[in-house]
DNA sequence: ATGTTGATTGCACATTTGTGCATGGCTCAT
DNA sequence: ATGAGCCATGCACAAATGTGCAATCAACAT
């Protein structure tokens, strides 16, 4: 057995591995190759998707869970929704969660606010709306971040997610026409200073239902971080400090409580307490890094419901217990 | 969060696992449940299927895999199939190959042997003739075992698998009327007398193609074991001198080659040398543990062709090298 | 040639996981 | 009450696995 770099030599390791019950050891063996190249193998075949694992579970078990994290959190709302086998995956059915649920709400004379980010953005595709509405408006409720990782091939931006929306909806909408965050705290007060801005603010006071992203706790994964705004330490600095929980670009301590950061008054978003005056703010998440944000921002109220997969549900519940 | 032992709980905890990547320790702690006991939940959901694993392989790439064990081990005809979540799954593959098979080869004037076993078995469900046949005969090959475990609930016997193949093609059967093991030696040979049995060992010289199970080469499973003919111990030992190779109930070396054994004489079974005269003898076989007979009976000539799944597949060439 | 960059590999070590065995609890028939 | 049989549990240990680091290699521009 000759090992190759490609999918198949690949496929033939991961199937000895997790169907035929072979080690590591006795797959490098047939392959004359070291076991760590197995165990890296192996990696790449969960990267790479040739492997996936299935969990047959009925949803209708979720009722539990979120019943129980309603109770622990005192939210209004909680649904639940499948992880994947990828956190791409996850963001995807919590998308497509957050778009039924919007579809279910969305009525004539509403203003939605939509903050953006990767999950926000999985509901999209999702959101088809059937009936037509008079005097809604689509609000964005941050800034937007001007230097993307090229990587990130289908990035949407805050202005790209609400006006997809909106058109889809045959809608009005609102573009928040500033950066995400800025170098100085006197330019960002200047910007909200400018009619045509200051106006679309204005809107934040009219939104009766919003979504709105949670931020990474951990500092490698912050956009505040990958966008090049603060550096690794100063993002290092803030979990350190206590304040890694991020609702929509607020920075605030697991309580819920803002404390001065080197972002305060430098990031353009829709801030904690005119979030906590909308009837209805839904917080939208997946994965394990999010737990943070979110009992955060429970605590603090700035959000009453939440739509996040079932491994942030237990992300939340291990956090709150060993607070 | 309370540990049950449920479906639900299972589930979760196989979500946790696999999906959100917590190690075991992480999981007993939300539990509060010790970490052996994670590791025997994530074992049972194995079992019950709450978790599987997908791999993503073209079949495509088996045509080298198929190659290369032709000529290891000068085959006629090698068919693999893909390995499913449990050995069941996987059986269950090679029983629809095997179906297939014999719906592409089937014609007019052909004695067709079956021997048992629950592999051959999976081959039933998948049949579905199309065509009417003439002069048809399908052949029992081995004799029946009288006790079976009352655990195996869809057991099939030689007698049913034969009876309902013909049953569904449409043709004539002939019943091979004896027990599998005899005690004595002599028995066998006072059985081979009675009229209606010769009989039906004449027609074995007029097959042009068969299909036989292989035997486990692990003692534990081997059905001469499991079904009470011989002990443990015994079953043991054949493994030990070499005589673990189980061909149709023909008990070889892994060179092919015949050794007296406790066995012998006792089994009513399609002998070697008659076998090798049929023109197409198809091995049947899925896992790992029936690598010895498929190499052992390969190398002996008792079979020209096999349908396999590709993990025995790669047990094969691995016994092959290590040999 | 030479340096630079980036990927690959093997190693040592720590972490994580599996399992035979002994213990103790539970049921149930005597 | 007693003892037999069964099953769940925890422990100690062995086995299997993951990963930071440094060495190596290859490609490529200088």
């Amino acid at each position: 057995m000759e090992y190759q770099d490609t999918r198949e030599t690949l496929a033939s390791i991961a199937t000895l591995y997790y169907l035929a019950d072979m080690s590591q050891d006795e797959i490098a063996e047939m392959y004359n190759i070291s076991r760590y190249k197995v165990s890296r193998a192996l990696k790449k075949c969960k990267a790479m998707k040739i492997v996936e694992f299935h969990i047959d579970n009925q949803p209708s078990h979720y009722k539990k869970l979120e019943k129980q994290i309603e109770e622990m959190f005192g939210l209004k709302q909680v649904i639940l929704t499948q992880p994947g086998s990828t956190i791409d995956d996850s963001k995807a059915n919590v998308g497509k969660a957050v778009a039924r649920f919007l579809m279910d709400n969305l009525k004539s004379n509403m203003y939605i606010g939509f903050s953006w980010g990767t999950t926000v953005q999985k509901m999209v595709q999702n959101f088809i709306p059937h009936r037509k509405y008079e005097n809604v408006y689509f609000v964005q409720l941050s800034g937007n971040i001007c230097s993307v990782s090229a990587r990130n091939q289908n990035y949407m931006d805050g202005r790209e997610i609400v006006q997809l929306m909106a058109q889809k909806a045959g809608v009005d909408w609102s573009i928040y026409q500033v950066p995400y965050i800025v170098k100085d705290p006197n330019l960002k007060s200047l910007l909200l200073h400018e009619a045509e801005i200051s106006e679309h603010v204005r809107k934040f006071e009219e939104i009766s239902l919003a979504f709105i992203g949670m931020g990474s706790s951990i500092p490698e994964k912050s956009v505040s971080y990958t966008s090049g705004y603060i550096t690794l330490e100063e993002s290092q600095k803030l979990v350190m400090d206590g304040m890694g929980a991020d609702i929509c670009g607020n920075r605030v301590n697991i309580h819920g409580e803002e404390c001065p950061t080197i972002l305060t008054d430098r990031v353009l978003t829709i801030g904690l307490e005119t979030l906590k005056k909308i009837p209805i703010v839904v917080a939208v998440a997946a994965g394990a890094d999010k737990a943070l944000s979110l009992v955060a921002g429970a605590h603090g109220g700035y959000f009453n419901s939440i739509i996040i997969d079932e491994i942030a549900a237990f992300s939340m519940i291990k956090l709150e217990q060993t607070k």
